[in-house]
DNA sequence: ATAAAGTCTATAGTAACTATAGAGTCAACA
DNA sequence: TGTTGACTCTATAGTTACTATAGACTTTAT
């Protein structure tokens, strides 16, 4: 099949497919006679398998490990969940990073009663005083 | 005050406070006879401010935006409580998704018994079946 | 035969910085 | 007075994971 089809099937554009490749997260698969792209099943398996590590957010370094992994079959599977781990204590601090940003925001929107002018607006002066406090 | 003071003082490096220049969120300041930039007080809030919003994860632009509004102080301030509340809601809505990995995350792990071979993981394993369902 | 749709490469843009090179400035010390 | 070292200057490139564009070529359909 031509890029534009695996392009749909994996719901990916045909950018990005060629970008994977360009940073070797796909091989380069063999060209037409007209130097267009010809992929088969095992490009659309390797593009999908892509695409469900990029939703667990595994940055594309991380993905290109998996792969060059997955072709060692023998060796320790240690690494694999470390790579994991730690991604789930990136994302729990995260979490709570958001959390508390949040509350900052909310009780920011509560300052303001939306029908005044921006000089009585509570939420610049609650960013000013805030600047103040901390000179 | 030169650039290094200020940097020092607000915590921000020398290459961050003169890209704030260069984005128009602080204003040029005066130059010495050798070139240097000369910073005062009023800077200082100006680039705390900055810093403040930036700690809520406002972008340039909306700080931008906010540091407009401020030089009209007699205009409506809708527009103000409005970015906080679309921000708020973007908060929200990553904070849900994080969650969601987090637990994609916790059962990936959880099928890993992390003293086997690549082969036994069952994080790959994992990984690869869902890819297999979805196709 | 031609028009439309798809593909090709190469390049630039995105956000918010960070890092580097190469040159100039300034204060202190010998 | 000369020189060292710390600081500053501008301009440019790199980061991440794409997205968008230009200009040329290939294929498909009418």
């Amino acid at each position: 099949m031509k890029i534009g089809e695996l392009a749909k099937l994996t719901d990916c554009s045909v950018q990005t497919i060629r970008y994977y490749e360009k940073e070797q997260l796909l091989k380069s698969p063999e060209r037409s006679e007209g130097n267009f792209r010809l992929y088969n099943k095992s490009s659309l398996k390797q593009l999908m398998f892509i695409k469900q590590c990029r939703t667990l957010d595994l940055t594309l370094s991380e993905i290109r490990q998996l792969l060059e992994l997955q072709s060692s079959p023998s060796i320790q599977c240690n690494s694999v969940n470390n790579m994991i781990d730690s991604h789930i204590q990136q994302v729990e601090q995260r979490i709570k990073e958001l959390n508390s940003l949040k509350e900052q925001l909310n009780y920011l929107s509560n300052t303001c009663s939306n029908n005044g002018t921006i000089e009585q607006c509570g939420i610049l002066q609650k960013l000013t005083s805030d600047v103040a406090k901390n000179v």
